[in-house]
RNA sequence: GGAGGAUUCGCAUAGUGGCCGAGUGCGCACGCUUGGAAAGCGUGUAAGGGGCAACCCUUCGCGGGUUCAAAUCCCGCAUCCUCCGCCA
């Protein structure tokens, strides 16, 4: 959530950030309303309960007629102050549902517009010339199959299409590219981390994807219980409802979870393949800083992303996300994306938000910094998408026999393996 | 799943209807003392909301209820601990 100070003294501010993101740009007027009406149902309650304690003291004193007089009138200002409580509760509620659907104000410097409307940072690496090479790319799938490492068919009949199986030199792939993310991660301070991958509804709400994106989390009914889309939710909770020492910061956390998304809005869309699954793991990574660090921060992150895709010799561009396509905690956002052959663009593989305080207001996670106390920025960005990572070596590394080339980064945590070759 | 116990200000605890938003110890901060330190002594030390401020209000796991008045009584739930059962 925002500060709600900002919306009452920057309405503009807000309302122009809701426009850029496309979203709804009344919701900054009725929240200053509801605001509004809190405050002054609150000052209402906070007169009559303070009324109420006096007279409550009296009663205690007072003996005889004076007593009874004085019940009379403590009755009577009971219900006064319920009425006035549940007036200032409904108030209160009111403004914190219109608060919590506004999402983060955009960054000034992210580029305003839609989907299309990125702006391209970088460019890294070249990718290859198959034409000139000689041979047709495979793609994923059949690179996949030829290895015996990706197993789609029994994917989809054991649990559903977006399902699959890594096997045999797949899995021990999946294993490598886990361990060779953790070890960079610790090296550059990260804590690494196994948080649990199910998560209760105030921690999915504290991180922002009860919103627009709640169509895409799986709700276990029974418990009341979510499956996180990212390591991003139980990282950003663990520290709920804390106040943490300025002087411990920045806290890094690098955690290793499964990732599960229904994909709700995407049907039909990167259906072949494991590119888009309901299941994944991932090496998420995850700061805590002050505000004002923020934004180096973010740098850092995506600087500790294109090193990991470059110890992976992939061809890969960076892109700053347009607001419009910002998660509604990201005041900006950066994407890497590799070339992917087949596809003959580059797609999505990792992608960094900076959510200045949106989150700790929600999870309530401050900082202290000599007696003041004050929220502080969350920051993710991904180390490891396995899956994606997985088709984006397999397809850029081939060899025209269907053999896949590993790079040297990688090898010693494939036991030596130079090149993985078709079973 | 069954039985019992617990949940209070960073930590440990006191508190069974009004004098309790709440005492004590530890920790922490500042001061005194000291050549310096320790010890000792003194003062301060939860968060949130409202207000220029004085100050007021909310919060004793969470949600309801009883009462003029609830940390305290009643009901429900959650979490933790112990024992039993089951189990990767």
């Amino acid at each position: 959530m925002i500060d709600l100070r900002l919306i009452r003294e920057q309405p503009d501010l807000v309302r122009a950030s809701q426009r850029a993101r496309g979203e709804d740009e009344s919701l900054v007027d009725a929240l200053v309303a509801a605001d509004e009406l809190r405050r002054a149902s609150g000052v209402h309650f906070d007169t009559l309960r303070a009324e109420q304690k006096v007279v409550g003291k009296d009663v205690a004193r007072a003996t005889g007629d004076e007593k009874a007089a004085l019940l009379a009138k403590a009755k009577d200002l009971a219900t006064q102050v319920r009425e006035a409580e549940t007036a200032s509760a409904q108030a209160s509620a009111q403004a914190e549902e219109l608060l919590l659907a506004l999402s983060n104000v955009v960054n000034p410097a992210a580029p305003v517009g839609g989907e299309a409307d990125f702006v391209v940072l970088r460019q890294v690496g070249t990718p290859r010339d198959f034409t000139q090479e000689g041979f047709t790319p495979r793609d994923h799938v059949e690179l996949g199959q030829l290895l015996g490492a990706i197993d789609v068919e029994r994917g989809a009949k054991v649990s559903g299409s977006r399902f699959y199986y890594l096997t045999g030199v797949g899995a021990l792939l999946e294993f490598a590219l886990v361990q060779m993310a953790m070890e960079q991660a610790v090296a550059a301070g990260f804590q690494p981390m196994i948080p649990p991958a199910l998560v209760k509804p105030a921690a999915m709400q504290g991180t922002g994807f009860l919103g627009q994106a709640a169509e895409n989390v799986y709700r276990l009914e029974a418990d009341d219980l979510y499956l996180v889309g990212t390591a991003e939710v139980p990282l950003a909770a663990y520290h709920m409802d804390e106040i943490l020492d300025a002087a411990s910061l920045p806290l890094r956390y690098a955690g290793f979870s499964p990732s599960f998304r229904r994909e709700a809005g995407s049907h039909g869309k990167d259906t072949r393949g494991i590119w888009r699954v309901h299941w994944f793991d991932k090496v998420e990574m995850f700061s805590y800083c002050p505000p004002e660090e923020a934004a180096a921060e973010h740098a850092r992150l995506l600087a500790w992303e294109q090193e990991f895709l470059g110890k992976l010799e992939l061809p890969y561009r960076v892109i700053d996300v347009a607001t419009g396509d910002l998660g509604s905690s990201a005041t900006r956002k950066f994407d890497c994306e590799a070339w992917i052959p087949t596809q003959g663009g580059y797609k999505e593989v990792t992608s960094t938000s900076n959510c200045s305080e949106f989150q700790s207001r929600r999870l309530s996670i401050r900082m202290r910094e000599g007696d003041k106390i004050r929220p502080l920025a969350t920051l993710n960005g991904t180390l490891c998408a396995v899956t994606r990572i997985i088709v984006a070596l397999l397809e850029n590394h081939q060899q025209a026999d269907g053999s896949v080339r590993v790079p040297q980064a990688l090898q010693h945590h494939l036991g030596g393996r130079e090149v993985l070759l078709p079973i």
